[in-house]
DNA sequence: ATTTTATGTCAGCCTTGTTGACTTTCCAAG
DNA sequence: CTTGGAAAGTCAACAAGGCTGACATAAAAT
């Protein structure tokens, strides 16, 4: 029982190595509720994680690049590929050449893919809700303080892009 | 930007959609970091995540039956066999056969199995301690009140059993 | 003209999840 | 004491979704 090892007033406690093991399992046991609803819904679609990750993107950011969603996601082209071309073929993805660039390929959702995507973040947004509530706005507010300071630099750089408009 | 801390007047705009898809994209990116260096020591000695799991509950709770844990992990027997075995047969982790109920195996982690552990869990220590440092003990404190919120009800058992001393 | 970039594809491998079937051991209730 | 069910383990087969490596094409950039 370490007592306050405080430095300038602050109370150092919330460090403790008991602290961050119960922030770790929270991490954990609460990762596997965040993807639950989502998953349940993919199931019935026959569709995976991978492909959830891919629309979130897309609608996200419509028009992006193949190599944009790419580093996004941090997968290998070979991965992605798989996912997309499933996604394309089913009609829920739309792959559009690039008008200053041929090279490139802009990815959009159609009108199938954008059903599915409320579908999926719909769900998610429920829990999430739920949860935001339950925990109230200060509560929020340190979550995504402490969300985004435990991101890798990369990460942080597309999630921020994102967080403050595309 | 908006006014967040009200209590009595109850700002709900936390709440919007645009807020829950920030705090959805925020766990997608810091789950990545989160499982990041540890996945990276798992590779140097060829194990997988779930092998980090399987270690990480058997050391948090030893002598725990394989029921146990497997409820805890959520995953089917088979699944946490096959990485049981490896971890036995390498001798990380023990078997013990139950004094008071003989069906029952006991797990508990080798010197080399605890050695392990303290290398992985000290990776992921180092992240979550700079996380919650630069968010504050409030942030920390919201963190998980927000993430115990978005458990499964079950999961949520598991975790406080934990939280609260097993 | 040459090199580089963006994309896509084939093949093969690994981990980790799943279902289903079946066995052995052992506790506990009838 | 017998029997039903629980705890554990195993075999087989399959799927998702990561990975590497090699290679091909089109288009941009140098």
């Amino acid at each position: 029982m370490a007592d306050t090892g405080a430095t300038g007033g602050e109370s150092l406690l919330f460090l403790t190595d008991e602290q961050l093991r119960k922030g770790i399992e929270a991490m954990f046991f609460a990762y596997r509720g965040f993807t639950a609803d989502p998953d349940r819904i993919l199931g019935q679609h026959d569709y995976g994680r991978a492909h959830h990750r891919a629309i979130h993107f897309v609608h996200r950011q419509p028009g992006l690049t193949v190599t944009t969603l790419l580093a996004v996601l941090g997968v290998t082209k070979q991965s992605l590929n798989r996912v997309l071309r499933t996604l394309i073929e089913d009609g829920l993805v739309e792959s559009r050449v690039g008008r200053k660039d041929k090279r490139e390929r802009h990815l959009h959702l159609t009108p199938a893919g954008a059903a599915l995507e409320r579908e999926l973040s719909e769900a998610q947004r429920v829990r999430m809700r739920a949860a935001y509530r339950a925990a109230g706005p200060q509560a929020v507010a340190g979550f995504r303080q402490v969300l985004e300071a435990m991101m890798d630099t990369d990460m942080r750089r597309h999630y921020q892009m994102l967080r403050d408009g595309a």
